[in-house]
DNA sequence: GATATAGAGGTTACGTTATAACATCACAAG
DNA sequence: CTTGTGATGTTATAACGTAACCTCTATATC
């Protein structure tokens, strides 16, 4: 598999089932409570593989049936995202699924500028800012990287 | 000169003033006009190693004797990003100045979660996601990366 | 069975962050 | 002088996010 599902071909289909699988195994495991309003949270950010803002999300959740006030979206997001099943990414103020739940890392994108698609690239667990960090005597609990570009797709039509 | 300033002990006030003088060097070189409410901004900034925001900046924007709405702050603070003098650090919405202008640089951040001081840390330009990118094809433009942690001091009050 | 208690989801109301669109002014080029 | 460009200011509103409160349901406890 490739690091890179966002931007290549891939089974879609079988990407979304398997991460919802891989979701309920985990609750199950966990004793977490994977509810309707979750489940229905991690399946629309799956549908794409775009960052969604919160208030899209909402707007399908809302149209679903369920609530349609922002902590609506905000609390089922941030069950996804505590327990692994997306990241948020801070530069669009917005959400994606994560695309290896399961293992343990730290989120790196490569995000497009053009048509807000989001790959998850290899990021090994903290060892990026390990120098700086030693020598500063701080102590990471936790890093975020994010890189701006083009994909494959808008370099063709976009210059 | 150690990469992380904002956490070690140095002389500010020398800081500061080649902070601003470089600025103006730069400035003077592009061509680029270091405009009252930019260059006090930039000072604004200076004057603490910790991340603010651009309401934070406008409220001093403001007092003195500049503009009090928001896009005040937020053109100032988008000419000093744009030219390499200060970040914007994503995950807190917030703004720093640079601690390394001058120098070609992707900025990556130790974020402290307890005391908001923010250091700059070295990180060699497009370095980061190389592998990645190359695999999946993707053009990266530009890279953040941010720590979050706990920095020295904060580590002995603050468990 | 009655009744606490905890977790989830819904609402109202509000706070914070950011930008679009427009008016004015100063200065440089023609 | 007038035309254009860049900077600064304004009003108004969009976009993002959360605190506080109420209700429901499922489990645990009496």
């Amino acid at each position: 598999m490739t690091s890179a599902k966002g931007f290549s071909q891939h089974d879609h289909h079988s990407c979304v089932d398997d991460a919802i699988a891989a979701a309920e195994r985990f609750c199950a495991e966990q004793g977490l409570q994977l509810t309707p309003v979750r489940r229905r949270a991690l399946e629309i950010l799956l549908e794409s593989h775009q960052a969604m803002g919160a208030y899209d999300v909402l707007a399908r959740l809302d149209k679903d049936g369920f609530g349609s006030k922002p902590p609506v979206a905000y609390r089922a997001l941030g069950f996804l995202v505590d327990n692994g099943f997306a990241h948020r990414i801070e530069r669009l103020n917005a959400f994606v699924a994560c695309t290896h739940p399961g293992a343990e890392h730290d989120p790196a994108f490569m995000i497009c500028r053009s048509c807000h698609k989001v790959a998850e690239a290899e990021a090994p667990r903290g060892a990026l800012l390990k120098g700086s960090a030693d020598e500063a005597g701080f102590v990471i609990e936790q890093t975020v990287m994010e890189a701006e570009g083009l994909c494959p797709s808008c370099q063709r039509s976009d210059v």
